[in-house]
Formats: structure tokens, sequence, C-alpha cells
DNA sequence: AAATCAATAATATCATATATTTTTTAAAAC
DNA sequence: GTTTTAAAAAATATATGATATTATTGATTT
């Protein structure tokens, strides 16, 4: 198993990104290229792809002859963010349900699998690896629409994802039993092969994050 | 109407990407950044910000340590595209006959004027400004759902767009009458404010012009 | 023909220099 | 005292050259 030797742009990237993903970099500040440079060693020149390569994929806003902004949070950003969510992973959700073979049943459950033993560990009241949670959460719904056979709307749906991951983050709290009894029913729809009632859980799934994101961050009076 | 004083940067990226998507630059081709530095006389610097983006953009394919190539083409490549482009467009436009209001239909029906004038100047054998017959399809296409009141859909939608668009210049043929009374036909719907019916239309416009496309790169032998 | 290895070319990174442009600060005007 | 204007400082945009690393090429050997 060797690590491919990421390059000092591509591992400046990755880090600047979770950076803003996990709210380190907070919402609308000014990314100085002399701070920047700083905190993550690398070079202005480095510095300026990277932040070019994410301003492409909309975490940060480049004004020009003015420099370089994380992109900032709104009502309206992640209602837009999570609709157009919703939009991407239901269809790829369909394509993957007609296209999935047995060998991505085996990789979904293997996914659900893993999520659940973490949501049981949060219900436990043990919430010491949140992060990790998080990422059993995008590789189960990853799973789920993996065998879409479309890279470009899985290419999509990351960027998508992640931005909408952000706003998650932002405001983490836990939604419980609730979450893992949508995750569970996705995967016996999606085992099922049943692509109208699949599409329509996810749907509600998305749509009851929203929802519950959208009530913590009124509490945490991130709604400007 | 004081012009903004683009950076060298912003314009060189317009220009390259104006040249990927009008073939100038050959799909698959290798993008030396010394050659770039003369053609398009920027620093490699400004070169490498610029590729960055269109990579971001998917109009070119950034390989680590082994630079940067134009995204080569392909039927799949074109299907998925073909398949994004009508996935985000009915949705815009669903929203957008939703929220539309005169001003939305005034500006709708100007982009149809001059779009339709430009065809009718293509079906009379004068063939000089497919460019421009080209940039009126995208403005009717445009203002069909800009009132659909989603900033990160429309900036998705356009990036999409730009990639179908490349394959429909690679093989540059008109289709002529229909496309005309394909487009009367979605702006009558539009404005009747028939989603059902204006997005049925957009997805068979779509399609077709799909078809078309293929039909025109078997006859070149792009297909591979 | 396949494998090895040196020579060459290209990329990735950085440091530095200059030109513009913003932003800040200070002075002048009303 | 507020607004305008002008100068100074800071930051960005761009370019260039230098170095290290990695790919590619071509010759040599097996």
């Amino acid at each position: 198993m060797a690590k491919q030797p990421h390059t000092v742009g591509s591992s400046t990237y990755e880090r600047i990104k979770r950076d803003i993903i996990f709210g380190t970099l907070a919402p609308g500040s000014k990314l100085k290229l002399d701070a920047l440079k700083a905190r993550y060693s690398a070079s202005v020149s480095t510095l300026r792809e990277t932040l070019n390569r994410l301003a492409s994929d909309g975490f940060v806003a480049a004004e020009e002859q003015r420099g370089f902004f994380v992109t900032p949070v709104s009502k309206e950003d992640l209602l837009e963010i999570a609709s157009l969510r919703a939009l991407l992973e239901c269809h790829a959700l369909r394509q993957s349900i007609e296209n999935g073979d047995t060998e991505w049943e085996g990789d979904l459950v293997a996914a659900h699998h893993k999520l659940h033993r973490m949501e049981l560990m949060m219900q436990s009241g043990d919430e010491s690896e949140k992060e990790s949670w998080k990422r059993y959460d995008w590789e189960f719904h990853l799973a789920l629409i993996r065998a879409c056979n479309a890279p470009n709307l899985l290419s999509l749906h990351s960027k998508i994802y992640d931005r909408y991951l952000r706003y998650q983050l932002l405001v983490l709290t836990f939604r419980g039993e609730v979450a893992a009894a949508e995750h569970k029913a996705m995967l016996d729809a999606a085992l099922a092969r049943d692509p109208d009632k699949a599409t329509q859980l996810l749907e509600t799934h998305i749509h009851n994050g929203l929802t519950h994101t959208l009530e913590a961050m009124q509490l945490d009076s991130l709604g400007q």
C-alpha cells in the first residue's frame, strides 16, 4: 500500500479545504497570502494555485485585485446547496440502483455497517469522534450512488456534498436515532431495488437534515 | 460604461477556455507551460493558476507531476454531460417559471427574438456567424432559467453547458428549422407558465441535439 | 526484444523583484 | 466637525530566475 507522493500543492489544497469545511477558517474571513504562507508553509505561487482551485469549487471567493476570502455562509446558500445535493444525489441514486451489481450491494452493506456502529457509539453519548462519524456518513452516501456509472455526476456531487457538510459542521449536532433509522431504510430500499422509495427516502433524509441544521443555525445565530 | 481592467489572469483564463471549447486546443493534447507562455504571453505563475482553475472546471486534466492536458472527449462523456445539462437545466427551468416576473418574460422574449433572427440567417445559408449563433443560443437558454433564483445552480449549469458546447463546436453543424421550432415551443410554454410542458420540451430539445451531435461525431470519427 | 542507466526535458516549488491597486493615514478644505 | 483630497503603506498581480524532483528519451547492455 504505497502512498502516492502527494505534492505540496495537493496537500495544501486538502488542508485549506478541510479548514474551511471544519470552520477553522471562518466564513467570510480574509485569506491573506502572507498569513497563509506561514500557516501552511507553502510559497505564494503554490498558495495562489490552491486558492484558485478552491475558488472554482466554491469554497473561496476571489475578488479581482482584492484577494481571496472564505466563501460566506447564509441561510439562502444553505437552502440552495441542500436542494442541489438532493437533486444530484437522487438522480445518481436512481441510476446506481439500476446499474449496481452484487459487488455494489456488498460494499453498500459494509458501508452501512460501519456507519451504524458509529451511530450506536454516538447515541451512547460518546461524541468523541464526530469527525469520523461524518466520514462514515459520507462513505455510506457515496456507496449508495457509486454504481451510477457517471464520473462527472459523482465529482459534482462530492463538491456539493462538501459544501453542505460545512454547514453541518458549523453547527455540529447529532440527529441520533432518527437519522440512523433513515439510513437503514435507505439501505433496505436500495437493496430491494426500489428507486422510487429510495429517492423519496433520500429526499426526506436530506430535508430533515436541513431542517435540523437550520434550527441549530438559528440558535447559534450564524444566519446573520 | 467603463470596462473593468481585467487582469492578465482572468483574460488568459477566458482565452484558454475559449480555445478549448472551440477546439483550437485539441482534446487530449499536452499543455506545455513553455509553449503556453509564448502563445498567451503570460508567465508560468499566471498560467499555472489559470490551468488549475480550468482543471477544477473540467476543461483541463491535471496529472500530478506530469502536467496539464486538454480534457479528452469521448462518447460516454458527451452522454453524461448531456444528461447533466438536462437535469440541471430542467430543474432550473421549473423554478424559473415559478418565480419569473414580467421583467423576466420581457428579457426572454427579447432573447428569443435575437436567436430567431440568427436562425433565419443560418437557414438561408449564411453560416458566416456560427459563433454568434451559438452565443444567442446560450443567451436564450440562460434567459429561460435566469429567474430560478439560485446562483449556485446557475453557475453549475453554465459550467456544464460550456462543456456540452465544446462537443457541439467540435462537429459544428446546424439543426435548422427543427431546433428553431423547439425554441419557439419552449418560449411559448414558459410564457404560458406550464412547467411540465416546458421541461418536457427542453428534455427533448437536449436529447435531439445530443443525437445530432453523436451522428456528426461518428461521421468525423471523433468518437475514438 | 527486454532491461538498465545516463542524459534530457518538464514540472513543482520557492524566493525575490516590480507594477498596480487598495486601503489607510494624514492633511487640507469647506 | 465632517468631508475631500493627497500622500503613504499594505496587499495583490505578475514576472523571472533558481533549485529540486520527477518523467521521458535514447543509448547501452544483456
